[in-house]
DNA sequence: GCCGTTTTCGGCCCGACTGTTTTCAGTCG
């Protein structure tokens, strides 16, 4: 699959033509580049099919882009890329990549001063050469500094498990400290901030695997606007504050992400949650409808492009019913024809946290669990599931205390024991190793006895795209196995998906009546949501599983959720969304 | 370079913050 690489491709060609100050076609290199990414299909395959037409089908595709795609496909490169490389510094990318450094700064540092990469940079800052450079100034040098430290930091993104905890954290202590203020200024006779509007936006209100910085929103009017600015400039956690404005303030936390708070008037919050929880592209187009029906959409309102009267922005639904669509739910807003959808009413109904009734995959201290059987069963049922399935790793795993035969059984006869106090249905499962020949880890005699075979590619991350989707394709018409999980083994920040062709794995799977898993473990989602809209073409169904190593893993369902719904996903498309009675559907060889 | 209920040319989202600039350009989201 070459998506990535081909929109990475795009994105840094984007950066050279904008620095060589060429006009409008970075935007286009962009935009084709974004819906390469969003695409849900192996553009190669697209090129096999139906060649240069299918690729200018593609949206922002046009001829042009379409011959440098096609040529890089055929020959691995693109020549009119490689010139334009050529002429600019070969560390320019990467220094535009710099906060406060865009196109016409580094051209300048470029040209005037020689820096060409961040060593150079980081060579004139110690040395006070920028200051000296007209237009840029001792803050200027300062901020670049600071920018340069930040830079080799953390340029890298937050997994959506660490990243929403943290902003969960940082709006409880501005809650709390804002009420301590708002307390002892009693009798003034100011509106009081309506704190249940202060949430977080952007790509984590979106739930998106992976988040950049931490956005926040708040109501308030007038002299209000100064204190909660306050507040938040000075929490506790905060390292550094980069800007403070009556809008607007950005703040750098001691534990490395950025926080931006944006604080609006109760006229503009809806349309303000609206814009700040993106995608930028998913607002693109919605400005543009807004265009062609006469409105002017900002992050302020909807006005009447004529009269500049405001014609909604109070709540979010108010600015999308304006504009002829439905409500549209923050995990669908990437402008992957969620548009388009909600102009015809034909959105999903998504899956909602409620309908979820049970856990297909979770570990107990039999293998590298933490918590006993027991205390796993009886959180669950606490969380109110209807079943669960213990999933221990099986023998050759090893490192993570694999079980033998003989261990499985005692694990049998346990959950025998304890199914009798709970009324909760306590499944015989195993996380089976799917071996590098493609067989099984356990005996047919004893995999027809369990109730679900969840099957997982653990080793031999280096093989080839031929042999693994060989060795996968081959555990999918493998009858016992159940459920494939994770299926693209990445873990996010440490390691990518094996090599698999992806198409092929899922077609097997479909027509072996298999589920996929869309793991919900933060280092993991996996599925994502690209990966989940290729799959449901096929007409997969799914299942959202925490993998839980401890009680409070079981928890992180939330995550696998997320990536359920920005994959478009139905609650009929999800297994664990049935109740007991139906689950002999999926699985055929669930004991009553 | 792409695109079209403004349709084959002429647009291309819009507003806030910073710094050094005395009226705005650059950058960011």
């Amino acid at each position: 699959m070459k998506n990535r690489e081909i929109a990475e491709l795009l994105y840094e060609t984007a950066d050279i033509m904008e620095f060589q100050q060429i006009e409008w076609k970075p935007r286009a290199y962009r935009r084709a580049a974004q819906n390469i990414e969003n695409l849900g299909e192996d553009i190669e395959k697209v090129y096999e099919r139906k060649e240069k037409k299918g690729l200018t089908e593609i949206p922002g595709i046009g001829e042009a882009i379409a011959d440098h795609i096609a040529e890089y496909l055929e020959t691995g490169k693109v020549k009119k890329f490689e010139d334009l490389k050529g002429k600019a510094p070969s560390g320019t990318t990467e220094l535009m990549e710099i906060r406060g450094l865009g196109a016409k700064k580094t051209k300048r540092l470029a040209d005037e001063l020689k820096i060409k990469t961040v060593s150079d940079l980081k060579a004139a800052v110690n040395a006070h050469r920028i200051r000296r450079l007209e237009g840029f100034g001792e803050r200027s040098e300062e901020n670049i500094a600071r920018a340069l430290r930040n830079y080799e930091k953390s340029h890298s993104r937050m997994a959506l498990g660490k990243a929403l905890p943290l902003a969960e954290e940082i709006i409880f202590v501005l809650k709390t400290s804002l009420k301590t203020s708002l307390k002892t200024e009693l009798g003034s006779k100011t509106p009081k901030i309506d704190l249940s509007k202060l949430i977080y936006t952007g790509s984590l209100r979106r739930l998106k695997e992976t988040i950049g910085d931490i956005d926040i929103l708040a109501e308030a009017e007038g002299e209000q606007v100064g204190k909660v600015m306050d507040a938040f400039v000075s929490l506790p956690a905060v390292g550094q504050v980069v800007s403070k404005g009556n809008t607007r303030s950005s703040v750098i936390l001691k534990e490395g992400p950025e926080v931006d708070l944006r604080v609006v008037p109760p006229e503009s919050y809806g349309a303000a949650l609206q814009y700040f929880t993106g995608s930028k592209e998913h607002n693109i187009e919605l400005r543009n409808i807004a265009q062609r029906e006469g409105y002017k959409l900002s992050e302020y309102g909807l006005y009447e492009k004529a009269s500049g009267k405001h014609v909604a922005g109070k709540s979010e639904e108010e600015v999308y019913r304006k504009l002829g669509l439905e409500y549209i739910v923050p995990e669908l807003r990437e402008n992957r024809g969620e548009i388009k959808a909600a102009i015809k009413k034909t959105l999903p109904k998504l899956i909602d946290a409620g309908d979820l009734r049970g856990d297909f995959h979770l570990h107990t201290d039999y293998s590298e669990g933490r918590a006993s059987l027991e205390t796993m069963v009886k959180k669950a049922e606490t969380i109110g599931y209807e079943y669960i399935a213990v999933t221990d790793h099986s023998r050759s795993q090893r490192i993570a205390h694999g079980m033998e035969i003989d261990t499985l059984k005692a694990q049998w006869d346990e959950i025998e024991k304890l199914s009798k106090r709970f009324r909760m249905k306590i499944l015989r499962g195993s996380e089976v190793e799917i071996l590098k020949d493609g067989s099984l880890d356990y005996p047919d005699e004893v995999l027809k006895k369990l109730d679900i075979v969840v099957g997982a590619v653990h080793s031999g991350f280096s093989s080839t795209e031929r042999e693994m989707t060989g060795r996968i394709v081959t555990a999918l018409e493998n009858r016992h196995l159940d459920i494939l999980a994770h299926p693209s083994g990445k873990l996010l920040g440490k390691r990518e998906a094996y090599a698999a062709d992806f198409g092929t794995v899922f077609e097997t799977a479909a027509a072996n009546g298999k589920v996929m898993e869309i793991n919900s473990q933060p280092s993991r989602l996996d599925l994502n949501d690209e990966l989940i809209l290729r799959a449901k073409e096929y007409g997969l169904k799914f299942c959202i599983s925490t993998d839980s190593h401890s009680v409070s893993d079981l928890a992180s369902m939330r995550y696998g959720l997320g990536q359920a719904r920005r994959g478009w996903l139905e609650k009929e498309d999800v297994v664990n969304t049935y109740p007991y009675s139906r689950l002999k559907e999926v699985f055929k060889k669930l004991r009553d």
